[in-house]
DNA sequence: ACTAGACGATACATACTGTCTCGTCATTTC
DNA sequence: GAAATGACGAGACAGTATGTATCGTCTAGT
């Protein structure tokens, strides 16, 4: 979502500096600590505190580096967030299977309502702006593999891309977010199953 | 989600009492200006003294009928939540597209971001529960009409009920939580238009 | 050797939560 | 009416969180 160091703004050819550097173990154990308390013991009860004593750090070293809180916590969900290309096999039931087990995976993340119910508290209007980027984002490649597959002839030309991309996005999060449960492979495939291809209707 | 007045527990012939009565004025007040701060600060931002101020009674007064704050906002939200049948018209279209246009009314309170990050966050594992179940009985209806349309014929038999009711819940949490956009009637169309009808495949 | 600056420790102001106590006053029953 | 019941407002309080400021130390680069 944003940059990894917050403060370090421009310094395109890293400049050598005098003195100490930021230390990088801290660094990753902070975001790491703020990981595992988040799963925990939810986002609430993540302090500031909490995270530099775990991470061995002094509470000022995180005011240090991040504004606050929530700083924090975005940074240490953001960093283990990718985007993947769309998969392509030649078969759009196949890949969409994929796409939508890689989606389970980083949803199940993002989507843990102990994680995601405090980002969406604290963000603030920006921060979820970013937070609707970076899953547009994520969704893109669906949108590509279902568009191939029009082309291809497997999809009708007037499927609503929009619509079924939407609905894969909230089929997945409603189940990880508020069922919390975790959709397994034979869900996923039901779900591809609804699309109309053009070659034999129904599984 | 529950009962409206914590403390009375059982009182089932409502025996008379001495002395003042709890005030329904302040009672009703309070939930009315927790909605109004939920949705203009944001849960983090509405505090006991707030509510109080605004909704002028003594923050005493709160903590008198209410455990703590997530206890006010979710009595403030669930006394605005009921669950409606599924309508029947004869056809599976309209009806999915009349009960999705509810739906969408009643997540587009219970789904702003402002209001719903709060209750996940505080609610705790037996809050959301509560709104799992919630959630899952106030979808009952479509799968219901889902189901009359197989037995109709408008559907085929081996539809994935389940599969079509959590993407269009998913579809609708999606668009109202994520992309804070209320879809509007053509998108829930749409969606429809997903369906795989047995009697003219497209729109 | 010198020095910038990262870090730890500590103290601080502020804010919110939730508890407690007390005095006042409206309501309901006798 | 009169008395009792208890809802309410006001304020004090402890506990805990956030975020800021200051200082001394120690270390990695010049």
């Amino acid at each position: 979502m944003n940059a990894p160091t917050p403060q370090s703004g421009r310094t395109p050819a890293a400049r050598p500096r005098r003195g100490p550097h930021r230390s990088p173990e801290a660094h990753a154990a902070v975001l790491e600590v703020t990981r595992e308390l988040l799963e925990e013991v939810g986002y609430p009860k993540v302090t500031m505190e909490r995270i530099a004593e775990r991470a061995g750090v002094a509470r000022m070293t995180l005011y240090r580096w991040w504004p606050n809180k929530a700083a924090v916590v975005r940074e240490a969900i953001a960093d283990r967030l990718t985007v993947r290309p769309a998969p392509d096999t030649g078969s759009v039931r196949d890949d969409a299977l994929t796409l939508l087990l890689d989606l389970v995976q980083t949803l199940t993340l993002i989507g843990n309502p102990r994680v995601m119910a405090g980002l969406l508290v604290e963000l603030g209007e920006s921060g979820r702006a970013q937070l609707r980027d970076f899953l547009s984002e994520r969704l893109e490649p669906a949108a590509v593999l279902l568009r191939r597959g029009i082309d291809r002839g497997e999809l009708p030309a007037d499927l609503k891309v929009r619509a079924v991309v939407d609905s894969w996005a909230g089929y997945v999060l409603y189940l990880v977010m508020f069922q919390e449960r975790k959709p397994a492979r034979r869900d996923l495939a039901d779900l591809v199953g609804l699309l109309p291809f053009r070659t034999d209707g129904t599984s």
